[in-house]
DNA sequence: GGATTTTTATAGTGACCACTAAAGAACTTA
DNA sequence: TAAGTTCTTTAGTGGTCACTATAAAAATCC
């Protein structure tokens, strides 16, 4: 009776009711793919985890590629947000400086899931794919932080996008490879210092 | 009757000759591992490509994974090869400037053979017995880095290190998704302006 | 030439991969 | 209750994976 949502709530649909949560699913192979990586996890310990038979799953899925690009989908809607990085007015290197210390502590936050999930399927067997869904995930993200650098310096906008996106992989890289936050803070710390002198290279106020 | 090798070129091994050269087996196999990456490269396109058929390659080999290993060794021998970056007296963030250059041409150069075999294998499935011998490899040349930072700041190699480390990874990662030479060598000059305000906090000759 | 040694080729091994055909079970509609 | 719809279960499919048992072939040694 409350103005919830308003088609496909009170009638229920025809068939016999599914018996898993779509969202728990996403959850739980979110937390797979990114622990172990995609191509790591089989369809069998995939469904087992979710308590589905492989025919369940696909009839909800479609896919293994199909449900990853979903948990693609869904981590990157969660996990870095842009949109709360990317802030009108901001300038360029206070934004990707916190970008790139966000990323660092990130990737290192959780021991079971280090690094980040789209960069590391970017890296997956390389006509499959997963790694198109991957891609195409991490090329929109690098569109929106050139656009918004580009607002105020686009003469150097794509040379620091390039810089970030690189430290950004090298950064869930080591994350992956075990290197902890302190030092991962670290090196988006240096990293952060380089892009200072690419967006402001003259004018700098020291201030240490 | 020259002053070859003294032993075993004389007399020939006693059982059925070998019929395929292992030095020409370890080359094809560095160039399909590294189009490909070690996982790509099923047994049966590798002994296709080497011409031999498995059972050879077993006796010759032992497994897949030591034939990588040697393949990694033999690499890790011929590219970027740190004993002639780190020279004696060189100051490390010229060292470091050479390393990170050198790395974005060696990276991009090949469009077939893009990124570090090395830090690629690195990222593979993660308990496979390929990516332990990839990470001993890129681990020692750290230690090898880190010892050479030290030897003039010893205060911050560890830091310096961990963050050649990383942006080497990205340099790689990056080249592999297809960012050219002259993209790579901007970050890798970016990443070098960071590193020199990490090693040369004070003292800077602005000459440009 | 015959014995010994080593590598070769033939022809598979079982294990795992993503995925599915067929039929039963649980629901709504009429 | 009967029909229709959708999901679930059982039990597999063919394909690929790294790897190997067996025996023939090619060399040296005596």
């Amino acid at each position: 009776m409350t103005t919830k949502e308003l088609k496909q709530v009170e009638r229920k649909p025809r068939g016999r009711p599914r018996a898993f949560d779509t969202e728990t699913a996403l959850d739980t192979g979110q937390r797979l793919f990114h622990t172990s990586g995609y191509e790591s996890v089989g369809l069998a310990a995939l469904t087992d985890a979710l308590g589905v038979k492989p025919p369940s799953f696909y009839k909800a899925f479609g896919s293994k590629a199909e449900f990853f690009s979903l948990v693609l989908d869904r981590y990157a809607r969660s996990v870095l947000t842009l949109d709360d990085i990317l802030l009108p007015g901001r300038a360029p290197v206070d934004a990707m400086a916190a970008l790139l210390e966000s990323a660092a502590s990130t990737y290192a936050r959780d021991p079971h899931q280090r690094g980040c999930l789209v960069l590391e399927a970017v890296r997956g067997l390389q006509d499959d794919e997963s790694v198109l869904y991957a891609r195409k995930i991490a090329d929109s993200r690098r569109v929106q932080i050139r656009e918004f650098i580009a607002q105020t310096h686009p003469e150097c906008a794509a040379a620091a996008t390039d810089y970030v996106a690189s430290t950004l992989s090298g950064l869930s890289a080591s994350a992956r490879e075990g290197m902890n936050e302190a030092r991962l803070l670290r090196v988006a710390e240096v990293a952060v210092a380089g892009l200072r002198q690419l967006l402001q290279p003259e004018g700098r106020d020291v201030t240490d």
